[in-house]
DNA sequence: CCTACCGATCGGTAGG
DNA sequence: CCTACCGATCGGTAGG
């Protein structure tokens, strides 16, 4: 499976911006270092500032790219013409395949947005509410529809997002399991969960 | 609804504990200061060091404290003569209540267990996976008596257990059920998903 | 409970 | 890309 969110191009910029969403996965963005993404490079921490203006906009780079990333992929799924069921089953897969395929971004964007500087961690925090909305639209009308069963749609929109980062004990764990086995085992129960 | 975890004591210890949870909850145990806890108890930093040694110390009473509720629930659940089906839903709502009650002890075990200390850090993964070990032991008891449909155990487990960490965006995003509800809603769709 | 202060580390700049 | 270094902030100690 190919990576989901796009590489821009591989500029110095890219790789140091990856670098550093590996070690913002792993230690936090608050405990990560900018001499410790340097170092990860090969370089001074010093020279990192040639390519990048400082450490928050990496960290708005990684967020952001994941949000576009998301609800550019929700548009296209509405308008893709496949029944009901089937689209809430597409974006399910498709947000467990970018927890699988861009595991250090992703993880990033959820747990570390909260550091975002003032005017970005409050768009953020917008585009995340306009997510939820669209979904929780699709499945109230799924519910009006009786494809699903009665649930409070917000609700039952917050399950299933948090459910998929399950996928984070998976890669912390062994991996005992392959991706797409992992994939199916996923989406049978929270499609059976709310199928009606 | 009571809170599950015990407050041992209303000594001032106890106290700062619960105003570290807090803070951490919030901003991050990394991105909290002594400065800023201190400050939240009117006084001066230095001050909490003649009730708390550090501020790992803080960190490792609160993630353990969760722990041990965490294991020692499912050990009383696991021998209180139920049925199977219901020991699995007892086990779901006990965590969706200590989302709810003890939210902040709750999160900061949950993110920023990463910054024990290390025995500590090991020590507490270890209890995380014998958690988890237990629990996927009881599905798959369910699987073998056809009350659960046929997934990966170890799959069904964490997406349950971070299905119920939805209760975060709960608590963030205006309450607009009440806690009963979205026990209630969570439940189903997790049941429902689960159940043969 | 306080003031005064420590050594370490941080993000980032100057200048080449 | 580097060395040298800045001002700020951190967890924690000394001493009262």
């Amino acid at each position: 499976m190919a990576k989901i969110i796009p590489t821009l191009n591989s500029t110095r910029k890219e790789k140091i911006t990856y670098a550093a969403a590996a070690l913002f996965r792993q230690n936090g963005y608050r405990a990560t270092s900018m001499r410790e993404i340097a170092e990860a490079l090969g370089v001074e921490a010093p020279s990192l500032y040639n390519h990048i203006s400082s450490k928050q906009e990496m960290l708005e780079a990684i967020c952001f790219r994941v949000g576009d990333s998301f609800l550019s992929n929700f548009d296209r799924i509405e308008k893709d013409g496949s029944s009901f069921i089937k689209k809430v089953e597409t974006i399910i897969r498709f947000h467990i395949r970018i927890m699988i395929e861009d595991y250090d971004m992703m993880y990033v964007a959820e747990h570390d947005w909260r550091y975002l500087p003032e005017p970005h961690h409050e768009e953020f925090g917008r585009m995340r509410k306009r997510y939820r909305a669209k979904f929780s639209g699709l499945l109230a009308e799924g519910m009006k529809g009786k494809k699903i069963i009665p649930l409070d749609p917000n609700v039952a929109v917050l399950t299933v997002l948090s459910a998929v980062n399950g996928v984070d004990s998976w890669h912390r764990s062994g991996k005992k399991i392959d991706a797409a086995s992992l994939e199916e085992n996923i989406v049978a129960l929270l499609l059976r969960g709310l199928a009606s």
